[in-house]
DNA sequence: ATTATCTATAGATCTATAGATAATGC
DNA sequence: ATTATCTATAGATCTATAGATAATGC
C-alpha cells in the first residue's frame, strides 16, 4: 500500500515523536521496533525501509528530543529568563515526572556511553549545545570560565535529576530537586558576596 | 551434580560479583540470565535455585556494588581525607574508563528509575549513604544544611560521571570532569571569602 | 534424603530481510 | 514505474521452569 509524499513524511514524523518519548520513557533498550512503530500506527516493517535500522531511528529521534529541549532552554532566555530560571524548570517535579517529554541526556545518560556512533554523536551535540546556552547567562564565578561553569552545571542539573527519579522515597526525590536547585542557583549569592555591600 | 556448601557459597559470591561488575558495564537489561552465570562458570538454570529471578541477583549485585564503593568513600575519609579527596577521586579518568569496577549510581541512573521495587530501594539507600558519608565533611556553606548540600553534591558527581562516559569528545569528557571538581571543590573557598580575610 | 547444578525446552520477544501489495506520480 | 507499507518469516536471544543427575551431609 503506497502512499502520498505528505502522507509518508507525516508517518515519519510521527515515528520520530513517537520514538523521541518512548525512549526517554523505557530506554532505548526498553522498547522494540514493533513497539516504536505501532505507535505510530504502523507495523514494523515501514521502519527498515525509512531509517534502515533502530540505532538510525533513535539517533535521529534522541535529535529531535534534544531539539525540543533547547528550544525550551532558548525561548525561555529570549524572553528575559535567568540561569535561576532555566534551573528551576528543570529541576521541577513536573519535569521530573514527566520523562517522556523532557530532557534526553538524563533519560537515556549512561546507555547513550554505549550506543553507537551515531547516539553518541548526537548526545555530545546535546550536551555541549545545552552548556553554551547557559555559559551566555551564567554569572562568572572565581577563577573559573563561564564555559567550564556551564559543563558542571550542566552536570548538576542531569545528575540531580537522574538521581531524582531514581529514589523510590518521595521526601528525598524533592529533596534531592530543592537542594541542586539551591545550590545551583546560590551561584549568584556567591558573586555577591565577593564584592563588597552595598 | 551437588557440591559442598563452601562451593556453593563461593559460586554464589562468584556471580554477584559478575553481575555486579557486569551490569555497571553493561546495564541490567544489557545483560541475560546465561551471560551472568557463565561468567561465574555456571550454567543459567542454576541461577534460578539460588536467587529465583534475575531481578533478585540483580538487586543483591546493586547492594553489593554499593557496599563496596561506601568502602572505598569510608576509608578514604578515616585515612583523614577531604571532600576534595573524594571528589578527585570520583571524577578521575581512571573511574570514567572502568566502569564494571565504579560507582553503580551512575552506571546504571535512569535504568534503576524502570526497575521493580528491590532495585530501587537498594539505588535508594546507596544514594542515602553517598550523602550521608559527606555530609560529615562538607564544608558549610550559606544557609544550605550539610546534609542538602551533600545529596546537591552527589547529584553533581553523579551527572559529571554519567555525561563524561557519554560524550564521544575526549577532550570535553575531560573537560566536564575537571569543571566539576572546581565546581565542587571551591565550596570551601566560598565560605572562606565569606569570613573576613587574614 | 537433600540439594546445587545441569540439560532440555517452552514461550516471548527482538532485529532484520524478502517478497507481495497497492496507490502515487510520472 | 516507483515506492511506502504490510505480511511472513528467519534466526537470535531472553527469562523461566521441569526434571534428571550426582555428590554432600545426615
Amino acid at each position: 500500500m503506497r502512499v502520498s509524499k505528505e502522507q509518508a513524511a507525516e508517518n515519519r514524523a510521527r515515528i520520530l515523536a513517537e520514538t523521541a518519548r518512548m525512549i526517554r520513557e523505557a530506554g532505548i533498550g526498553g522498547v522494540g521496533v514493533d513497539a516504536l512503530t505501532r505507535a505510530a500506527g504502523l507495523t514494523h516493517g515501514s521502519l527498515y525501509s525509512q531509517f534502515g535500522s533502530k540505532e538510525r531511528l533513535v539517533s535521529e529521534a534522541l535529535a529531535h528530543a534534544l531539539e525540543n529541549s533547547g528550544d525550551k532552554t532558548r525561548k525561555e532566555l529570549a524572553a528575559g529568563g535567568s540561569l535561576a530560571t532555566v534551573v528551576a524548570r528543570y529541576l521541577s517535579p513536573a519535569h521530573r515526572d514527566a520523562p517522556g517529554g523532557g530532557c534526553a541526556l538524563a533519560a537515556i545518560g549512561p546507555e547513550a556511553a554505549r550506543q553507537g556512533g551515531s547516539v553518541r554523536r548526537v548526545f555530545t551535540a546535546g550536551v555541549k549545545g545545552f552548556a553554551d546556552r547557559l555559559a551566555a547567562v551564567i554569572p562568572a564565578r572565581g577563577a573559573q570560565p563561564p564555559e567550564d561553569a556551564a559543563l558542571a552545571t550542566v552536570a548538576a542539573l542531569v545528575g540531580a535529576l537522574i538521581l531524582a527519579r531514581a529514589v523510590d522515597d518521595p521526601e528525598l526525590s524533592d529533596r534531592i530537586l530543592t537542594a541542586a536547585t539551591e545550590r545551583l542557583t546560590a551561584a549568584d549569592d556567591t558573586a555577591a558576596n565577593n564584592r563588597p555591600s552595598r
